[in-house]
DNA sequence: TCTGGGGTCCTAGGACCC
DNA sequence: TCTGGGGTCCTAGGACCC
């Protein structure tokens, strides 16, 4: 699934996820504020967003903007088990379905045409089903590109429709705040307002090397493809993951080296052993700290061969956390994290070959890697040496 | 008036190499 | 011989997403 020229793409996203599960679940729920926690809100209905309760916020915070919010706890297997039978909607509704999380997922109906109807008729009895046989609501987008059919989701959120036709997607597009464009966070559409640049048409009047300066290079290419529609989704080939990672809030009182070795014990026993049950090794350690004023820091070291095993990454783990220690006791610590990546074969190579050598020969590798993205429709791949670039992800 | 746990990707600088 | 152009790998930090 990437590109079409008619707009096929469907991007189906579940409202409110968990909490339309816990509103499902228990009717007394049901048009009331429900956040799922708890201590950091997983999700809330629209009630409570309507508060201004947005996930990933503090409990105590959530409860002093909706007071009369009812809160409750994550039931993990309910989402899963809803998640997978809303799976099945989706795989009786197209050939070809890419699941993007456990609330969302791209669907490609290109040549359902006879069989099925319109994109948009499939679309909406898309949602009929979901909400007849799963008992949730949920927003379908349908544009010729992932990213706007996503982004039309989005506009369309809740329970809502949104078709954007080929041919429509500047107009669509360029009214819109940058902040919309997955991918533009609060950070980058800080700095595009602080040049004056508030909507995607905004950016669409401004040269790839002004938003390049203000962004940097692959930042700058991907908002100025996207603002002239010219972008189209990554190839994905079965993303492979490429770190292994756990972590593990503190809270605010002071630890000592003992109980942070503890600590880092723990974690280090954690990631090897989900590592080992994946069949995967690692070589660069990360550690990772969070402090109590929310600066955070990491440190980290890379051994000579991969390798998944407990001692081999603790200790390595262990040295890191002994280097940080006066960092540690200068800024309190509130989270201590491992991240084990530089995954062995994790990514594949593509060999170009190239027409000219000497000092010209960085441009031709420039415009070959232009002229791969081009032709499959991607910017997953990266230029990797004089001679080489790769694809991410595997790409075979 | 700050938030948990799990990820991905990009950038920049330093040491070292041809 | 010197300088510049073109690399690799590692480390650290930042932004973003679910």
């Amino acid at each position: 699934v990437f590109v079409s020229r008619e707009a096929t793409i469907l991007h189906a996203d579940l409202d409110a996820f968990f909490a339309s599960v816990e509103q499902r679940d228990d009717p007394r729920l049901r048009g009331r504020p429900v956040i799922v926690g708890p201590g950091v809100v997983l999700a809330s209905s629209y009630e409570a967003k309507a508060h201004g309760v947005r996930s990933g916020m503090g409990a105590g915070k959530a409860r002093r903007l909706c007071p009369e919010a009812v809160v409750v706890p994550a039931r993990w297997e309910a989402y899963s088990e809803a998640s997978r039978a809303v799976s099945e909607v989706f795989a009786d509704t197209a050939p070809v379905v890419e699941k993007a999380s456990i609330d969302e997922a791209f669907l490609d109906v290109r040549g359902l045409e006879r069989i099925s109807g319109t994109p948009e008729q499939i679309a909406a009895r898309l949602r009929r089903d979901v909400r007849e046989r799963v008992g949730l609501p949920i927003t379908v987008g349908v544009a010729t590109t992932r990213l706007i059919a996503k982004i039309a989701s989005g506009e369309a959120k809740p329970d809502g429709l949104l078709v954007i036709p080929a041919g429509g997607e500047l107009d669509f597009l360029h009214p819109l705040p940058v902040g919309r464009v997955w991918g533009v966070g609060p950070s980058t559409a800080g700095k595009l307002n602080d040049r004056g640049i508030a909507t995607v048409g905004d950016a669409a009047r401004l040269d790839e090397a002004v938003l390049v300066s203000i962004l940097g290079r692959a930042a700058g290419r991907r908002l100025h493809a996207i603002a002239h529609n010219r972008h189209h989704g990554r190839v994905r080939t079965r993303r492979g993951r490429r770190s292994f990672g756990s972590q593990s809030a503190l809270g605010r009182s002071s630890r000592s080296r003992e109980e942070l070795e503890a600590v880092a014990g723990g974690l280090a026993d954690r990631v090897t052993r989900r590592m080992r049950a994946a069949g995967r090794a690692g070589r660069t350690v990360v550690l990772r700290l969070r402090f109590s004023d929310y600066s955070r820091a990491t440190r980290s070291h890379t051994l000579p061969r991969p390798t998944a095993q407990t001692t081999a990454i603790l200790t390595a783990l262990r040295a890191l956390l002994a280097a940080a220690m006066p960092m540690i006791e200068a800024r309190g610590i509130t989270l201590l994290g491992i991240t084990v990546t530089n995954l062995e074969g994790e990514r594949g190579a593509l060999q170009l070959e190239l027409p000219v050598d000497g000092p010209g020969r960085s441009h031709a590798l420039d415009e070959a890697v232009d002229e791969v993205r081009e032709r499959f429709g991607t910017d997953a791949m990266t230029r990797g040496g004089s001679r080489h670039a790769s694809f991410q992800h595997g790409f075979e």
